[in-house]
DNA sequence: CCCATATTTTAGCGCACGTTAAAGAACGTG
DNA sequence: CACGTTCTTTAACGTGCGCTAAAATATGGG
């Protein structure tokens, strides 16, 4: 049993809300604007991803993907240094990629404070880890590094959505590179 | 011609109605809400301080007060290096101050872009006399040095805003400062 | 004591929001 | 071709929002 045949591309207006979500965040985003959007009624929308709590949670889902992907091959370089400076660079590169909204969905929504502590975790593990293997002096200085990294980085995703420019964003990583030992 | 004497303390309301827009920021505070931390209703507001834009303003403007004094203060140190380290400190100490809300309301809310902005303008015109007196290299570094600046000044907000403490924050300024030329 | 003024109280306006019930329409299956 | 299933359409529900008209109330001045 078939049922009748849906007339809007899923994966299409799953990516409209994802994107309005990124630029207006949870509370700026109407239902009714997806609709708009998308082209469909509302009841459409419900059957195909639940209530808005619940398309929010697939637009962030498909969001965090890409991202967790260049975060896990970022931090696996060699050491720490370089872990971090690709992170910070690829990080301002997504911030400011063009025909994408400025800034980060996961870091300018407050719904999204748990993801971001999973972020944050990886890089300190990896800091830590650099720190055992004698790449930094001391695990109280690889979460010293941690709480700065993650301060740049929200940072260039607020100077993103403030409307810094690309070059803007390669300063601010240029000057975090010199920060700590190396 | 007096008329009738208003029952509530002006001032005390706007400090709670700051309190609120900082704490959740413009959209996450309603009038409703504000009208019963005030124990008024919401005609009585609407009196005193008109309509949401303009109560936002108003608290905005009384936050923004003592932060427009602070900066200046820290920006008056004899070297800009000096005054960096002593905006970026005292930064992480108000975006951790006990009894009040984490983070910070101009940084957190969207429609002080314009603040920031010109508060960012303060930063790059001291980092630029800096260099006109040759401490800093040249004109260029201190544009990058001050996006690297306003980068760290919004992540610690937004680090603090996500549970971040004292510590963790004042981390992150003492590897700041070691990111650019002494 | 009454008036002008300024605030309070009460009640409610119009609107946008998230959500859903009900009925109609398009499919594969038997 | 009727059936079950799934989606679409239409219409509306309840709620909270920002805001305000209208009437009642409290002051100081004449």
């Amino acid at each position: 049993m078939t049922g009748r045949p849906r007339t809007f591309d899923k994966d299409a207006v799953l990516r409209m809300a994802m994107r309005a979500f990124w630029e207006r965040g949870y509370d700026g985003v109407s239902i009714a604007q997806v609709c708009e959007e998308a082209g469909i009624a509302a009841p459409s929308l419900y059957v195909a991803f639940g209530d808005k709590d619940a398309l929010f949670e697939k637009a962030s889902a498909l969001y965090a993907e890409h991202l967790d992907e260049d975060l896990e091959r970022d931090l696996s370089a060699p050491t720490a240094r370089e872990a971090i400076e690709r992170l910070l660079q690829s990080s301002a590169e997504h911030f400011s990629a063009p025909g994408q909204p400025p800034g980060c969905l996961v870091m300018g929504e407050p719904r999204l404070a748990e993801r971001r502590s999973r972020t944050r975790d990886l890089i300190r593990a990896r800091l830590r880890r650099a720190a055992a293997e004698g790449e930094l002096a001391s695990a109280a200085e690889a979460d010293g590094v941690a709480a700065f990294v993650d301060t740049v980085l929200a940072g260039m995703a607020a100077l993103a959505r403030d409307g810094a420019d690309r070059a803007r964003l390669l300063d601010a990583t240029r000057y975090a590179a010199r920060a700590w030992p190396a």
